[in-house]
DNA sequence: TATTAAAATAAACAGTGTTTATTAACTTTG
DNA sequence: CAAAGTTAATAAACACTGTTTATTTTAATA
């Protein structure tokens, strides 16, 4: 009997319906200015309908964050063509900041908002943000394996790494760089910052 | 006639009850549990009461982080007295980074939350965070002046220093730095990280 | 067709930031 | 001192929010 697999290919398609619908008004009003009844408007059902769906928001918004993991980890399938590992960094940073300014609402849902934290459990892991890591690990450990980083932790350059793109990122995503606009520094350089940093400093190591 | 000065201090001192209760809430149980409410139950006055006193919760949220960067300061006035330019570049980020994860609440609002920032203008400078950028800008000119960070733009350097603190801190307390607990990199060693960013990358600009 | 199971919803609950009309308190004036 | 005027405080409402429950509608099975 199909009417079984038919229902629950439909189940399937309902959520993804929510979480398309989700993901394109976030995306146009931002996440502090889209409600569950908005969602719930939008696709022409009422309310309690979405919470047959998700348990509650976190979980919808969880959802959500891993579509844009998997949408950061198509950008950074390009990179494994590369040959030169440092290069591979530089390309990686490059594709993360890229995403981070290009996608400013699914970068606050990855990697700002508490949300999608919320909905793991105490002591459960973040999969998809080990994921993410690890790629920058290996690339830092097949640095390290042409001689560069000697004797250093490659997990916590990695966090080094991490943290620096982080921060220009998450200091433009949440306006912090108008300190910078009084100034004469040239706003949005920062693939120079990152060549400096990579380039000219971490190479020292 | 000092009845109106005595009004003009009475005024002042509920504003300044209003923000010190709302400063104990918000650090007690964190912004995302703490309502205008709440505030005006504490202190025993109805809500509206709050809003003779503050335009919206913005201009309540911008005076606590207004009241935060004081507290920053404060610890950071110490970094004057060293004679160095390097060893204050290391002491100004060990402050900020253990002001950092010692207020994480007041942290997350000087530089993570949109609140404050929403209350500026347009074009409003974000004065608290030029100071605060400044004192930096000039630790580096007085590196570049011992012969360090020779032809760098010094506005570039900063921003490239507060981004890889920043990105230390608020990964940290956004839980991002979950990804790492679940390997063998050795938690919190912040110092260490900064101790290879500074003294063994940046120095060899 | 009647019964059973599933899906969708209306309505309510408890909360939010904020505004408005009303009341209470205090200051100034006649 | 009492009346008028001014300021401060509030009760109640508005328009929202996320979420739950009891009810109705829809669809599948017997």
């Amino acid at each position: 009997m199909g009417i079984s697999e038919r229902k629950q290919r439909e189940k399937e398609e309902m959520r993804r319906l929510i979480l398309q619908t989700a993901m394109r008004l976030f995306t146009e009003r931002g996440f502090e200015s889209v409600s569950i009844r908005n969602i719930a408007e939008e696709i022409e059902y009422s309310p309690a309908t979405i919470y047959l769906y998700f348990k509650d928001k976190n979980e919808l918004l969880h959802h959500l964050h891993e579509e844009g993991f998997r949408i950061l980890h198509i950008q950074m399938q390009r990179i494994a063509q590369l040959g030169d590992p440092l290069e591979k960094l530089m390309a990686l940073s490059k594709v993360y900041i890229d995403f981070g300014l290009n996608h400013p609402e699914m970068y606050d849902l990855m990697f700002i908002l508490n949300a999608p934290m919320n909905y793991l459990e105490e002591d459960e892991a973040w999969t998809e943000g080990e994921g993410t890591f690890k790629f920058l690990v290996d690339v830092i450990i097949a640095c390290q394996q042409e001689g560069r980083f000697a004797g250093k932790n490659p997990l916590q350059l990695a966090l080094m790494c991490w943290s620096f793109v982080h921060g220009l990122v998450s200091l433009e995503i949440r306006h912090r760089t108008r300190v910078c606009s009084r100034m004469q520094l040239p706003q949005g350089d920062y693939m120079e910052m990152c060549r400096i940093y990579f380039n000219e400093t971490l190479t020292k190591l």
